[in-house]
DNA sequence: TTGTACGCGTTATCAT
DNA sequence: ATGATAACGCGTACAA
């Protein structure tokens, strides 16, 4: 195939066929005014040379772009690549297009990112803030212009006056320490994640409010944090079982990756009553039924359905079918999988 | 904050500044020829206003939108994800926007993304075509019209004029094999994926040029396929563990989940040598760790890699760096972990 | 029924 | 040193 030279537009179109610009545009948009015959003259000729019109020129006209930004920390992490599935079909289905953008959780790349989009005039940003976020100016952006944002999986603190779309951590932790009371554990740990992470402390609530509502008496030494590295999960661990006279049987941890550590080294230690251990955590992880020591339950957080929703929101924030000031908290539960 | 009524434009800077549109642009793009003093006023004003370039004017004017249309079968699969990862950073690292889009393996879908990307006037596609794509007239709209293709992750059949990264699936299973024998291993089982994949056949010529190449007759009673389906991997193993006189002593495997599969199933029945068989399957997935009877190792595709080639050779073709016909193929060893 | 004219926001060329 | 004008490709109000 040779490149072709000239780009065929409508103005091409429309000299090849000896008419006016307009005349060629609105044939092509089925306008009702204008001659059948000559609508399908237009018609076949645009088959023909495969006119495609230009969404640059179209956006420029129009003042949108049909352009849903996403910023995200990553795309290896699978909790972030499962809400771009389903938002991605969702936003397909509705003519729209989505720019990802990863900001690695680096701030600058945020607001890096964030500046590229707003370039590009995208009609709505869907975010993901980083974990060093603490000033949204460069979101706020967005909405100065009457550019709708929609925060999501990660919750921006210090910033009320936003829409969110975040799962329901709270509830996934609470109904994991109740399934595990109602098996008869007391003894309940709960292993966090990083500190600096909401959703380290919304799950912390979660089995506490479990432990109240069931009049199970809290002990601090059933609670202890960590983030992904292995060593510091591993002294975790170990100060959460140091106590021979007092260790729990069962426990709930922050995320699976961080619980399957834990299992790992509870069994290397040989633990004595670690059968009788039950664990859940939340992820769940494919790769589960390949343990020898899975975990009893999972807590199913449906990334799909927290991206689904943030464009659901979105698209009513831009159909103007929800008021912009009319600020929306979404949450979507998590669902326990038992194995 | 309210709603902006009116936008800010080059020309809402002029007037309010009481000068010419064209002066404002060009001391926005410090033009040597605007006066130091000018060009700080209208930088300042532009500043407070939060004036920024609107990219839909400018790529209709550049006829291009630094955007990179990506097409890919489905997000769930870490191996695109992993893709993306890599190709996202170059990609913004350079000043390209990507647009991905999700063809669920489904040719329609495919289709319909490529025309959405074709009106996005995306300066260059990467795709991984769908499972069923044979006809490829949809991106070749890309190519008529001067607007470079890279194939990528997959191999398209019947299409040898085009530009392609794959990984080097018959390098990486040579190796695996090659492993294998070093390690004594004679009898030595393959267990490809689908039969319409042409992955499956590269590998298989990987399995079985290694074998050539050391003297190890082949049989073709250690071959078997199966696809993603547990039910079908599970009587592919029985095939090739049926004959107790003659029983594969190792096993190279399609694709980890495949290959976990068949561990799974050899363990659940006591194979009586299981413990000596030595597996590895492509994929290195993280959570090996965590295994009891893990492969003795893993053939990671460094999908990053692959990404990063694709979008690396697409800018080069962008910038004309090299020749839209001198059609190049490039390919991304496996490297193989032992665990 | 068709054509003319204008504007979307920006940049580049040519005048002043 | 600054301004007027045209052009990128498209859609549409208005004129013919």
């Amino acid at each position: 195939m040779m490149k072709q030279n000239t780009p065929v537009t409508l103005k091409f179109l429309a000299e090849k066929l000896k008419m006016s610009v307009s005349t060629v545009s609105k044939a092509l948009n089925n306008y009702p005014t204008i001659n059948e015959y000559t609508k399908k003259r237009v018609q076949e000729m645009a088959k023909d040379l495969r006119f495609t019109p230009n969404k640059s020129a179209i956006n420029l006209k129009e003042r949108k772009s049909r352009i849903i930004g996403v910023i995200l920390p990553n795309l290896l992490d699978h909790y972030f690549t499962r809400t771009i599935y389903g938002l991605e079909q969702f936003a397909t289905a509705n003519g729209y297009n989505i720019i990802i953008s990863q900001s690695q959780d680096d701030l600058e790349k945020e607001i890096q990112s964030a500046n590229m989009l707003l370039r590009s005039r995208v009609d709505g940003l869907i975010i993901a803030i980083s974990k060093h976020t603490q000033d949204y100016a460069h979101v706020d952006q967005f909405e100065n212009i009457g550019t709708p944002v929609v925060y999501y999986a990660r919750n921006p603190s210090f910033n009320l006056n936003c829409h969110k779309v975040l799962g329901n951590t709270f509830q996934g932790c609470y109904e994991a320490t109740q399934f595990l009371i109602d098996r008869g554990h007391r003894k309940i740990a709960y292993l966090g994640g990083p500190k600096m992470i909401s959703f380290t402390h919304d799950r912390f609530n979660g089995y506490i409010n479990a432990l109240r509502d069931n009049d199970i008496p809290f002990s601090s030494d059933f609670v202890a944090y960590t983030d992904f590295d292995q060593e510091n999960t591993i002294s975790a661990i170990q100060n959460l079982f140091a106590d021979s006279e007092n260790v729990p049987t069962a426990l709930v941890a922050f995320k699976e990756p961080i619980l399957f550590d834990a299992i790992k080294y509870l069994r290397s230690i040989k633990h004595p009553n670690f059968d009788k251990v039950e664990c859940i955590g939340f992820g769940n992880n494919a790769f589960i039924t390949y343990l020898d020591a899975p975990p009893i339950a999972s807590i199913e957080e449906n990334p799909e359905s927290v991206g689904e929703n943030a464009i659901k929101l979105l698209l009513q924030l831009i159909n103007d079918q929800i008021e912009i000031q009319d600020y929306q908290k979404v949450m979507v539960d998590c669902k326990l999988v038992v194995h």
